[in-house]
RNA sequence: GCCCCCAUCGUCUAGUCAGGCCUAGGACACUGGAUUUUCGAUCCAGCGACAGGGGUUCGAAUCCCCUUGGGGGUACCA
């Protein structure tokens, strides 16, 4: 058994809960469980501009309902907090000094103005790698503090050699190698006082125990100043993993205008927050049996780390978490079933006869937020379809009058109890008495009753309906069929 | 431009690290059939891929190189 890992999601809380924060969190909380260890939820809000406090609430939110929960975060505490970055200001502004008193990094006084004019310069030059170009880097201890006395706004960059290779290991990519020359003096405190990500980031890491960073592959190329930044500061590295990227369609990193990225919207559209986590699980990792339906627990018992997958760019089928959450719904016990669905929203008086309804819905749902539509006939009269869909392909008028008129008669050999056996026994005999196909008579029979071509078994139907609605609803396509409004 | 990552059916993938068991397996989607009371669900069948080129080797989807393609990064955003 392998060493308690400590992992973490740090999403930035920057906008709609999304999608690809979930797929992370899902490998970092499992290996945490896996090994007995804490799994952490770090809010990164050291950009003050896009940063809502709403934001944060609906990522709280949306994990939990993912049942991604956490052992240790803002909400809950923990030894190590606090858990929001920007409640940690004096703990990166000590670290700033360290690194500053340490010779390892120094402020920058050079204006935005200035630094997007050295990036044009640089690209026009057709310069092989743009960057910061150290001008502040000599300024002298003595002039840097002179001019901070005097209130001059400044960053605090990292001082990255000019010469040497930075060499680190990702669990799953191997060994990487960076030319330092090719590294930016990267930014670590904003002229705002507060900390870049790449500060605040590898110094929580650490404060907080994290042994395993289990992240998006966006990051890979800010890694080796992450190393400098650790190796200056003299603490160890954790363990690096990084994961693919999820795609839109077009193979772009996932993004809202090709694809719906926020959970939430997820949760609106009727998907179970337990497919959704199979289905994310599925694009980074695959059981060695080749099982594609799995819960969190499986996840947890066998996840592996060399399996997750390095190579591939998944791109996020919609298609196919269709048919997974069809799968889910299906599975569920229909008490349980019922439960979802009255969380999902149904009207008031609908609740009531759930019970009924949904064994006859159940298999042919994909999202919960079927249920409302495909159940409306239940609940209302049909109005409104086209008498045309009364007569089945291949007859005539007279063939759907006929039925609709003799119906009731055969009606009146079902029961009180007016179940579905002795039903479909009365359609039946009326096909065989009046020699009618008895597909075409189903039909018939289907659309006058629930007003549509593609519905749930006709005879069932009936009977949660009840005798009345039933005769109520043949008299009217009847009337309708003779062209009666 | 520069740096970095990646490359198996339309899509998600197994197989690649430890080359032969792969005339490449599974899933979604699609097509056909069975079943049925429509739709769906289910069962069966089918379609369909190792990006290209060089090596190494008795043997390469698997190892190496190049090309091409895709992606990420290149911010006082994360």
């Amino acid at each position: 058994m392998t060493s308690p890992a400590r992992t973490r999601i740090a999403p930035s809380p920057t906008g709609d809960p999304h999608v690809g924060t979930a797929y992370v969190a899902i490998f970092n909380r499992a290996l945490a469980r896996q090994t007995g260890g804490q799994f952490l939820l770090r809010i990164e809000d050291t950009d003050r501009e896009r940063s809502s406090p709403a934001s944060e609430a609906m990522i709280l939110s949306s994990l939990r309902w993912l049942e991604l929960d956490w052992d240790e975060g803002p909400d809950c505490g923990g030894p190590h907090g606090p858990y929001r970055q920007s409640e940690r200001l004096e703990i990166y502004r000590e670290h700033a000094r360290r690194l500053v008193d340490g010779g390892q990094a120094y402020p920058c006084f050079c204006t935005p103005e200035r630094l997007a004019e050295l990036r044009a310069r640089q690209k026009a030059e057709g310069l092989d790698h743009v960057g910061y170009d150290g001008c502040c880097r000599e300024l002298g201890r003595a002039a840097a503090a002179e001019k901070i006395r005097a209130g001059a706004p400044h960053v605090i960059r990292l001082r990255v050699p000019d010469a040497g290779e930075t060499v680190f290991r990702d669990d799953l990519r191997g060994e990487f190698t960076f030319q330092n020359r090719l590294l930016d003096d990267q930014v670590l405190v904003k002229s705002d006082g507060y900390p870049t990500y790449h500060l605040a980031n590898v110094v929580d890491d650490h404060l907080m125990g994290i042994t395993h960073v289990i992240r998006a592959e966006e990051w890979l190329s800010s890694v080796p100043k992450h190393v400098l930044l650790y190796r200056a500061l003299g603490y160890p590295m954790p363990h690096l993993l990084h994961l693919p990227l999820l795609r839109n369609p077009d193979r772009s990193k996932i993004s809202k205008r090709k694809n719906p990225v926020s959970i939430a919207w997820y949760r609106a559209q009727g998907y179970l927050p337990e497919a959704l986590v199979n289905f994310l699980a599925l694009m980074g990792f695959s059981l060695p049996d080749g099982r594609e339906l799995f819960s969190f627990p499986d996840l947890v018992e066998a996840l592996d780390l060399g399996r997750l997958n390095a190579s591939a760019a998944p791109v996020f089928n919609l298609e196919k978490l269709d048919w997974m959450n069809g799968e889910y719904i299906r599975a569920l016990p229909l008490k349980e079933l019922a439960a979802r669905v009255r969380a999902f929203g149904v009207p008031p008086e609908r609740e009531a006869r759930l019970a009924e309804i949904l064994p006859l819905l159940r298999e042919r749902l994909k999202t919960l937020a079927e249920v409302a539509p495909r159940s409306d006939f239940f609940f209302a009269d049909p109005a409104g379809y086209d008498p045309a869909l009364l007569v089945p392909r291949k007859c005539d008028r007279e063939f759907a009058r006929a039925v609709l008129e003799a119906f009731p008669h055969y009606l009146e050999a079902v029961g009180p109890a007016f179940e579905a056996a002795a039903l479909e026994a009365a359609v039946d005999r009326l096909a065989a008495e009046r020699g009618l196909k008895r597909g075409n008579v189903f039909m018939v029979l289907r659309v006058a009753v629930t007003g549509s071509t593609a519905t749930p078994p006709l005879v069932e139907s009936m009977a949660v309906l009840g005798r009345e609605a039933v005769l109520r609803r043949v008299g009217a396509a009847a009337r309708r069929l003779a062209g009666e409004p």
